[in-house]
DNA sequence: CGACTCAACGTAATAACATAACAGCGCGAC
DNA sequence: GTCGCGCTGTTATGTTATTACGTTGAGTCG
């Protein structure tokens, strides 16, 4: 590839060190093409389906990209803990908050498109107090609640 | 139709009552081919995908049926209440206490494939103080949790 | 160095999930 | 009757995701 990071959106250094400190914590690597389109991600600031990153992805590197490398790139984020993907809309958005490791919610806005990430202790918490009544041991859980934003309302 | 519903599975009189129930109250019709695919996925017990309901229903009746059409009656049945979707499984199931509407959580085993549909007073509750907390006015949620269940365990 | 290995990446094809557009039918309202 | 409207059928297409297989390139070990 053709120097694929130079064409990549400008990717402040605070989430550069980022990707590279959780990288490291799981011995991954992060090559510049994992960069670009996790850079792709961050510069939007809003989620994004595989199909409208590949979209950009090719129009920044005016070359094809195919959806199975995007796809892979993606998983790789997941992996790491860079990206999520918000099972009720099938697209992906950069972790907001990623000093550590977590399950989050998603407040969805259904006017202006805007998801913001948050992360309320007790709702893991009863989510894994629900599961136990059941005899279900929980791994990971899906919370996306749909309704519309603060600035939507006014 | 060639009276679809002859060839239907057998649907127990508690759950056509219910569906009958549910049109009543929403003005809207039950036809043979809403319930055939009702009954189809009461008959299976398990998550279904529309395209394993299409190869169903194409066994059960011996003709084609069209993606869209089943994705009508689902539609239907979810817009009632008999049917939800699973998000993070792309997925559809009938509802298992649909009583009264109300928003559920889902325990999906991973492995056995058992969905435990459940009604947990707390979890919307606790859902709603968050999204205020946030200056957000919520519609809908989506809980899912994936893991292992009871059964599955042993 | 050279051969080996293994993950990342590229390419092509296809599978799986979902919707759009339009026509015909049937039933109730009037 | 006939009008309107919702249900259904048909065809085509759009969107999301994966499979299969070959190539590249960086690190390792002899």
């Amino acid at each position: 590839m053709a120097n694929p990071s130079a064409q990549a959106p400008r990717l402040p250094a605070k989430w550069r060190k980022l990707a590279e400190a959780r990288c490291a914590e799981k011995a991954e690597r992060l090559t510049p093409a994992r960069l670009a389109v996790y850079a792709e991600m961050l510069a939007c600031e809003r989620p994004l389906s595989a199909y409208e990153l590949i979209a950009l992805l090719e129009k920044r590197q005016d070359r094809k990209v195919a959806p199975v490398t995007v796809y892979r790139h993606l998983d790789f984020l997941m992996r790491v803990g860079l990206v999520h993907r918000l099972q009720s809309a099938q697209t992906y958005l950069p972790c907001d908050h990623p000093d550590h490791p977590h399950q989050s919610q998603f407040l969805l806005c259904s006017s202006c498109g805007h998801v913001d990430e948050v992360e309320a202790t007790g709702v893991e918490a009863l989510l894994a107090k629900v599961a136990d009544q059941h005899g279900f041991r929980p791994d990971s859980t899906v919370v996306e609640v749909k309704g519309v934003c603060g600035s939507c309302q006014g």
